[in-house]
DNA sequence: ACCATAGATCAACTGAAGTTGATCTATCAA
DNA sequence: TTGATAGATCAACTTCAGTTGATCTATGGT
């Protein structure tokens, strides 16, 4: 059905992916550089200036992000742009929607 | 404006808020409980047999996402029922779908 | 009062994830 | 072709999150 590599184009995704997905939101680096794509593309340079990380730390992180499927790279002669990847964030609210759907029923009692 | 402890009650979450979330579903075993949490409320003693978890690990990621304000434990007697906070999936919903708003926006060229 | 069970907590260990500084590759400008 | 800049990669180190087994604290049954 999907035809995207990391990422089901429609729906939510399958647990793992998610769990990639997380991983790579979930740290304090990583959540810097997201909420500073949130507001649009950004290539590396304006990123490692705007941010105050060193260069070496800023591409490990966006290796991870890549990795997840988090974000996707476009390169453009010297530079390279960087940006969220609409497919994963929508899977994950997809995602986040599945597990709050059903999640009120009681328990049956234990003893 | 919000009244919960860990999680806004409404609208998109702090993003420290968002990243303790994030961490405390980014983890194998704690997706797993948490997937077994999504069709309700759960015992620990049922969580530990279905799961085929050591009690101790159980606990400690239980205490996690509680910490996290993912779930929420009710004591009954001798036993312990645990659940998803639908709060804390909405907010992480709701936060998702903010950085998903402008995140199309095209870089200013870097050179 | 005693025992069994549910579940939390603790201390010691282990391994994976992140940091740092150096080096490597590629592109552009002179 | 030389030099400067963008960004990836690597190796060594460090730190912290998760595991394990043991112990501790309830609660409830007999």
């Amino acid at each position: 059905m999907g035809v995207g590599r990391y990422v089901e184009s429609v729906g939510a995704l399958e647990a793992d992916q998610a769990r990639q997905l997380l991983k790579a939101l979930a740290d304090p680096v990583r959540l810097q550089v997201v909420q500073a794509l949130a507001s649009g593309e950004r290539c590396v340079c304006d990123l490692t200036g705007d941010l105050d990380l060193a260069q070496s730390k800023l591409s490990f992180h966006l290796k991870v992000m890549r990795e997840a499927g988090l974000i996707e790279a476009r390169v453009e002669g010297r530079w390279i742009y960087y940006r969220l990847r609409r497919d994963a964030l929508d899977g994950l609210q997809a995602w986040l929607g599945e597990l709050a759907a059903g999640c009120s029923e009681p328990a049956a009692p234990c003893g």
